[in-house]
DNA sequence: TTACCTGCAAATAGTTTGCAACCCT
DNA sequence: AGGGTTGCAAACTATTTGCAGGTAA
């Protein structure tokens, strides 16, 4: 993600850009498997070293709510941000921190077509997420 | 749930009888909407005002260790207990803090079948969790 | 200019921990 | 009897808040 790109992103949303904003932002391009916090603070503060906790988390809030990033919650006592802002799916490791994205249109459609039919009764649903749990393999 | 069920459910997982567990897993039974510990600690005090509060998170912790309870985590920063501990899917309301338990057959087999057929490359699943958003609708 | 941002330090709040006393089995 | 449990207070920790000074538009 080139720097132009995250000015232009910021200022679509009507938010000033500031360093602060462009690294927090170029973090999370960066980092993958859905950093928490201070994999942010970690990240920034290479190149950053007087950003302040307080800010990174005010800046996350504010991205969230523009929705440039959305926040994941796991079962540990953390947030996690993830860039992806499109409606997905989440794999879970059951034994590692590990989380991926995942995308399935079929799936998306198959879901969207049995509830339509089906309903919920006295609930009009919004959206659907999936926690697939699991174990990632690797492959050989 | 009658008492004496409970102390077999305790006594059956090795658990201790104790009046603290007894009172913890009959609120859970007796309130409904995926209780805070917040609302247990309220429901308990009232005939039990002397339990500590470290008191009815270690039970919860151990409750839901043995598989008795569940936690459910939120987006808000509590945890949120469920007495039923069977697979099941839940309802958020994205307007409110209620939470609804869903059970549907029909679904899970179908998820079963598609993902037994389709499978996600390089992961193998043990468990699948929708969380379906919207909005209740109370009945006329 | 000026409304929005940042940095700092202190506060918040749900949950956990350490430990002595207690009490089920 | 004795190991699991409880109660209390203090600790923990991710996140938030208040506010003075700074800065992007």
């Amino acid at each position: 993600m080139k720097p132009t790109d995250i000015q232009t992103k910021l200022t679509e949303k009507g938010l000033k850009v500031t360093p602060q904003r462009m690294a927090i932002l170029q973090a999370i391009y960066s980092l993958n498997n859905h950093p928490t916090a201070d994999n942010i603070i970690d990240f920034i503060r290479k190149n950053h070293p007087n950003i302040a906790t307080a800010t990174v988390y005010k800046v996350l809030d504010a991205l969230n709510e523009k929705g440039l990033i959305m926040k994941v919650k796991t079962d540990k006592d953390f947030m996690r941000y993830d860039a992806i802002v499109e409606n997905h799916h989440h794999l879970y490791d059951s034994t590692s921190e590990r989380i991926e994205d995942f995308n399935d249109e079929e799936l998306n459609h198959m879901l969207e077509k049995y509830f339509e039919q089906k309903g919920i009764p006295n609930f009009k649903i919004e959206d659907i997420k999936l926690q697939i749990i699991g174990k990632f393999i690797s492959n050989p």
